[in-house]
DNA sequence: ATTATCTATAGATCTATAGATAATGC
DNA sequence: ATTATCTATAGATCTATAGATAATGC
């Protein structure tokens, strides 16, 4: 018997593949459940796909979740971000165009990032709008922020005489529009045979180059766009 | 007996509604599991969904399509214009950019007006990559033509100096991302209480904005739009 | 005979529950 | 006793096939 090995072993019946898990099985499972929600889509990833890839039995994973919605629900309650920088962004200091730079920046590299895809996100949290209720909240939040930040551009006479509303759908349609491809993107990188075709891009360029193509199609006069990016460069990673 | 019912009642078996079928049985099944597919996405609908929409029993669509995968093809090989509009643009008279505003207006009216939710159609295509050929070979000559365009319009003086492969992601996100938008808040309009709270916006509305917001991202002269807009409006409808 | 439908059902999943089992903790 | 797993299975779908049936066409 070697004395290093006396990790306390878990609580309840043991794996039958003997392996204890690594972490919180909860964690694990949720962190499984994210990966394959992300590269199948929701419906079709059974629960037995998540058990199997979090170590477990089919039927054990109803100790942990009750329904199958409820994994779903844990995947993206992680994931509830960029309320939190919304509000870090407005308490400092810049002009309305360089905080929407950072927040199209900031959303994008976050979707690209997480482990849903927002597409079907949205399909699912439809069906059941209480349980989903945090995600509406912060996307319509996102939105009505755009709104602001455009609204005082304009008035700034930073930007150019634009409707707000659909500025903030541009944002939206346009974030979501990118993860998606991105997602494709590093499907494919992994599964062999593409139908795309295009380069390979990381999540950081895609941000960047979001941030700039919203910002530019609004701006007033598009060369100060370098000035922006360098005052939010000052800001840091985000 | 009135004469004027002698309306030669069409081959088979009767359905058991009594309704005959209004036009080519095929045509409706494929509209119907259109509007479905839209609705609720390829996944959530059933054989017997589809069948019930176009007025038959379940098995008896099998008759039509063998597989389900089968009726999913037909629904959008139906929707093949934009490569033919491709072809025409290319041949007329114009700058790139203005091409470029006419291909995106069109690309995004013609997205949020087909039955298929092009983020589903994407999904599933790829897990049958030989079936929807087609498919993938559009939505890259699409990719092709944009990066051409940009290619011609920077070497023209026109528009800023870009990344043509990333302006491509940028048109194809973007209208993908907006026709997304556009069908929540068409489904929403009928379906009740809306998690989203803006403006309705009609499809034409949406594309104009779509080739507005990417042309002044590329553009050295955003000014220049308006004239692009009144160059293109001299091509009528599209 | 051909066409287009019907009814019935086999077979494949997939979710979710019931109840047994094998650890630790007290 | 509590915790976390297991095995087994009921029940609900959903796809797809088999074979019967009711029209028209020749």
């Amino acid at each position: 018997m070697v004395r290093g090995e006396e990790l306390s072993r878990p609580l309840g019946r043991p794996r039958a593949t003997g392996d204890a898990p690594v972490g919180s099985p909860r964690e694990e499972i949720i962190a499984a459940a994210g990966r394959l929600f992300a590269e199948r889509g929701y419906a079709q990833v059974t629960m037995s796909d998540i058990a199997r890839a979090a170590g477990l039995q089919q039927s054990s994973l109803y100790y942990w979740f009750r329904r199958k919605e409820l994994v779903l629900h844990a995947t993206f309650a992680v994931n509830r971000v960029p309320l939190e920088f919304m509000n870090r962004i407005g308490a400092q200091s810049g002009s309305p165009a360089m905080k929407l730079y950072r927040l199209v920046r900031f959303d994008t590299l976050q979707l690209c990032n997480s482990p849903c895809d927002v597409n079907e996100l949205e399909r699912l949290a439809e069906g059941q709008p209480k349980l989903f209720a945090n995600f509406w909240e912060d996307r319509q939040r996102l939105h009505d922020w755009v709104v602001t930040l455009v609204n005082a551009g304009v008035e700034e006479g930073y930007f150019v005489d634009s409707d707000p509303e659909l500025a903030a759908i541009a944002v939206l349609s346009f974030d979501e529009g990118i993860q998606k491809r991105f997602r494709h993107q590093a499907e494919h990188r992994l599964g062999g045979t593409s139908p795309f075709r295009h380069q390979s891009r990381n999540a950081a360029e895609l941000a960047e180059f979001a941030a700039a193509t919203i910002l530019r199609s609004l701006l007033r006069r598009p060369a100060n766009l370098s000035l922006l990016q360098r005052q939010a460069a000052a800001f840091g990673d985000d």
